[in-house]
DNA sequence: ATAAAACTTAACTATTTGGTCAACAGTGAT
DNA sequence: ATCACTGTTGACCAAATAGTTAAGTTTTAT
């Protein structure tokens, strides 16, 4: 036996078509929104029959609702951590950089994130809204020392949080409209690294930390 | 007759119900997306018959386009305008000041425009798609003269429109999300104020403008 | 007053779609 | 080899829904 995946071998291809109608239910429900994607198109997405997707997945709800916290795994894993030793230059650099880099990487994630919101979150657990709070609150109060101390300009921190965020985020949610402003097809490699430095240098720059 | 509306009866009530349709499909658009929003929660929410729906708007199709299109006017009429007299500090100040008043006075526009471009846009006509690039062009190139005229820090013109656009339309797509984090119910006057101040100052203070 | 045009609406239809079911096939432990 | 468990799939059904129709009522212009 090559690696640790086939140990245990029963059950391995459960996990392997899960996972194929979770990247394909990811697309559609982006692409079709939550009514519009049927359970038939996600089946033919993941080249499997409809009857063998609502063998995996008891209904529809079921499987929006592992996407949706496949999704939110994902921002928890990639979201990367913020210190108090860090000080406040290192990390708005780390949080920038770990947030375009989600953006670019799982556009999808960020997309269905930024649809169930928009339409008011309905099927977020009071879990995930709560957790988000405490989250944004706790980075908050680490700018607030920051600030407390004199380490940077005395800006609101909670909407420095926002700002990050919208406009991290906005790389991946509207990569249509940017793609179409900038002429282009697909992002490449190189614009990560430029949004990176962009975003970086002018969020410093607004607290006085450059 | 009291005003000027009374004067053409003809077609008054075709304006007045078509208006309270396309104000009910925003909602039900933006709650359900498009292929959720059925004709008869428009019509409920309209307090309509579906059938009146149907003779006002040959088909759902058409009610979104008309959707669509109200959003796009409103984008446009809202947006106010930059020109080469404003000088960039005058000119990032009326561009933040304009879309934040925006986002909070029309987050449906804001939410229905961003829902379409996150599906890939494919409800946009062609127009729409390669006016807003002729339209962040235009705006890049001002940004690239004030540049080269050392009125302003040079920084990437269209990343700082992407920039401007991001994190003011947040206020309105993501209001759910904020609201939960700020432990409010509803935005509240004072908030606009706040959040104009807080983006003006750190986006003029990144183009070294303060 | 009247005729044409605009508006209203219940009832109906065809289609789409989520979900079930029952028969069948593969797998692995003993 | 056998048995239990896991996976596969076409056929089917009930509910939901977009759109039509036809029979009516109201409004407006003359």
């Amino acid at each position: 036996m090559k690696n640790n995946k086939e140990i245990k071998k029963t059950g391995n291809i459960r996990v392997q078509s899960q996972h194929k109608i979770l990247i394909a239910a990811s697309t559609e429900f982006v692409l079709q929104g939550y009514k519009g994607a049927t359970v038939q198109s996600i089946a033919d997405r993941a080249g499997l029959p409809k009857a063998n997707i609502l063998y995996y997945f008891k209904n529809k709800e079921n499987i929006y609702h592992a996407v949706l916290e496949h999704t939110l795994q994902m921002w928890d894993e990639g979201i990367g951590d913020i210190t108090p030793e860090d000080g406040p230059k290192a990390a708005i650099e780390k949080f920038i950089d770990a947030k375009v880099r989600m953006s670019f990487k799982h556009p999808e994630s960020s997309k269905i994130y930024a649809m169930e919101i928009i339409q008011g979150a309905q099927h977020l657990k009071d879990f995930a809204r709560t957790y988000q709070r405490k989250w944004v609150r706790e980075k908050a109060q680490l700018f607030q020392k920051w600030i407390d101390n004199g380490e940077m300009r005395d800006v609101d921190p909670i909407h420095l949080i926002f700002l990050i965020w919208s406009s991290t985020q906005h790389y991946a949610d509207f990569e249509t409209q940017i793609l179409t402003i900038m002429n282009r097809a697909e992002y490449e490699e190189e614009d990560v690294e430029h949004v990176i430095s962009f975003l970086t240098d002018m969020i410093l720059r607004g607290c006085g930390l450059n």
